[in-house]
DNA sequence: GTGCTCCCTCTAGTGGCTAGAGGATCAAGC
DNA sequence: GCTTGATCCTCTAGCCACTAGAGGGAGCAC
């Protein structure tokens, strides 16, 4: 029997207000039964299935992942082949996202490190900028430095 | 006196046509002369300057933040520091997110290399999801990246 | 009755493009 | 001259995942 509001909700799993009323819109959480005068009522398994999303994104996982990995969760009966390969697939977005973030920090170190105080017409970071690009394409360097 | 279209510069630069289009209307770009026929006619400083933006653009500096590039390199008598305090700005944008990012890594691996073949019962990946979060205040929030 | 907080719906805005409709014009080949 | 395909134009709408705000109702403490 659902008694938590919809604001307790947002509290117990550390999200706001609004962005349940969406996940309801765009389906990630099911239409909640309303009380008399018309609010949104939770209940524990609310608290969880929330829970679960916002892990979810916080690692990263574009909701239609996550649609998925619910739906599985929901049937418990299923193989659990895509929850590993959309985890595999994560993981390696992640991955290139950081080969790819790491070249950035060297450029802008750089760009930094030969920081100047002059007037723009001397600048470093504007002349590195319209300078010849030294980054190629950038999810190709993946080498850099290794942390 | 110019003569290069739309498609030659977004060639030259490396940059999409309706891109172009989009940096002129929110006036990253100038507004182009017209032939007579109505097309958008650039020069070689066209060139530069879209390279100049799409070399910032990469590096993940926001348009804003582009915006005030462009303007002291327009102004090379004007003090340079703005362009220093962004660049560090940038820096540290990239660093914050790198720190993320491998935090997010380590707990997706973990998650990836606990693979199983069973059921959505028993998968670890969906069993990692609904559990206690391990994640700080990671918050991989404002429109995924930049980049 | 007066604040205060919570809730409701609805629309529009964020960033940085990208896609598509619907049409005009151009360059090249026949 | 005619056709074909590439290129150009404007305009609107869509992407992702929210977030903000308007404008209002309801409930509780004092």
């Amino acid at each position: 029997m659902p008694t938590i509001t919809i604001g307790k909700l947002a509290k117990a799993a550390d999200v706001k207000v609004p962005t349940i009323r969406f996940y309801e819109q765009i389906g990630l959480l099911p239409v909640a039964p309303r009380a008399e005068n018309d609010r949104r009522l939770y209940d524990e398994a609310s608290v969880r299935r929330l829970a679960f999303i916002k892990h979810a994104r916080q690692l990263g996982f574009p909701i239609d992942a996550i649609r998925t990995l619910l739906d599985l969760s929901d049937h418990p009966e299923r193989p659990c082949e895509s929850a590993n390969t959309l985890a595999r697939e994560q993981l390696s977005a992640v991955e290139t996202k950081i080969v790819q973030l790491k070249a950035l920090r060297s450029e802008l170190r750089r760009m930094v490190a030969s920081g100047c105080d002059g007037s723009a017409g001397d600048c470093r970071v504007i002349e590195a900028l319209a300078g010849p690009e030294l980054l190629g394409d950038v999810s190709a360097r993946g080498g850099e430095s290794n942390l």
